[in-house]
DNA sequence: TTGTGCCTTACGGAATTCCGTAAGGTTTTG
DNA sequence: CAAAACCTTACGGAATTCCGTAAGGCACAA
């Protein structure tokens, strides 16, 4: 079994129940920390050491505050970590749900397992532990469709936030603005015209009214 | 106690329910129908023969089906029936709860009672016939603030239906075609914008997307 | 390296929505 | 009855959305 395990995750009761669950693996050498950029360089650190870690487990989204972070999201931080192919093995355990998000994360990014959080959690993210360290793939039942061929509906964070700010009542010119403050792109008004375009006529929408009527109906937004 | 009341109502496992509630008042003579024309017919009918109905218990809302009808709502049948003011008493038992519509049903078409259909229906009907037998009017709990003063938003059912068509993709431009081709009035593209105008401001919404954002989260369509 | 494809951005015109003003008709009120 | 209030409709202009076209940048592959 792994013997030295990193666990990223800000809010501090999931993080201790992750921790039990990994001492009932008899796992004791473990950290933990509340930043993307603290994990990041914690793993630096222990290669230099020539004590790296084995296994990460990292949530995907992390309460934003003062700090200004490398890595604002687990995602961020994965993204880079598998691209310096190390032997690191990496477990997300978060509560989104999205398929098209855990097929980017496993097929793109390469991690090695997705856990969703929910009751059975734990358990499950137990059960991922194992597997990962027998060197296969692991995925929570509710999403393990993501792997399957049809690329459904590409639907992205980004349109995701389009459609937000769309039915918060913002105009195309105002999201615009506020992609751009946010220093987010795209931004130009003629992408975002673009987007929602496609959107449209992947609902089949006849316009935006219609279009947010749909994916809110959906539950999408 | 009444000794003859019509039901008019087409869901048929809640017309049984009703029929068990008026049993146990010792009510024995119970008629039944599934379109408010017969009702109207019956009521009539028995009127002429001089053995009228006390109290009629009607539904707003029924499913239509080939047959034209007259009085295609429970709403249409009370506004006439209390127009012609026989002593018959009126209950209205419905789903809806828009105190916008319970008010009218009161205030303006004098019906006696009214009581929403929900886990507690049957009792409050119970308790609504008893109460309208003392020549005394019955609300249900949930809109008894119908009749309070202060006439708060004023949501018609003709902002309902442009609300809906609205979500469902049409111009306005279509919608005021659609309309016209039910003859229903309001139906000038100009009207509609004047509504939605209206709504906008009501709901302090933006635009159009934010009003149809807003108006579904709060159930309203 | 060059070509191909994809994405972002810009631009322009048509369609639609937004918003104020106003005329004509009906209902309400004094 | 007449004034006031309200409703429906029409019109015009500004703002926004809708939609096609096109240029420039970047990545991937031949």
């Amino acid at each position: 079994m792994f013997t030295k395990v990193l666990v990223s995750e800000d809010m501090d009761d999931i993080s201790k129940g992750v921790h039990a669950s990994l001492s009932e693996l008899r796992i004791t050498n473990i950290h933990q920390v509340q930043y993307c950029d603290d994990a990041y360089l914690k793993i630096k650190k222990a290669i230099l050491d020539e004590n790296p870690y084995q296994l990460l487990i990292t949530d995907l989204s992390f309460s934003t505050d003062h700090r200004e972070q490398r890595f604002p999201t687990g995602e961020h931080l994965v993204k880079t970590l598998k691209k310096q192919n190390s032997n690191l093995k990496i477990i997300v355990y978060s509560v989104e749900d999205r398929l098209q998000k855990v097929r980017l994360l496993m097929k793109t990014h390469g991690i090695d397992a997705y856990v969703c959080k929910s009751r059975r959690g734990l358990t499950e993210l137990t059960e991922a532990i194992r597997t990962v360290f027998k060197n296969e793939n692991y995925l929570s039942p509710q999403v393990a469709q993501a792997l399957g061929q049809k690329a459904d509906l590409e639907i992205t964070d980004f349109d995701i936030e389009l459609l937000k700010q769309l039915s918060n009542g913002l105009s195309q010119d105002e999201i615009s603005a506020y992609l751009k403050k946010r220093n987010m792109t795209p931004s130009s008004l003629s992408s975002i015209e673009k987007r929602l375009n496609k959107l449209r006529i992947q609902f089949k929408a006849s316009n935006a009214i219609h279009l947010v009527a749909i994916v809110k109906d959906l539950g999408l937004i």
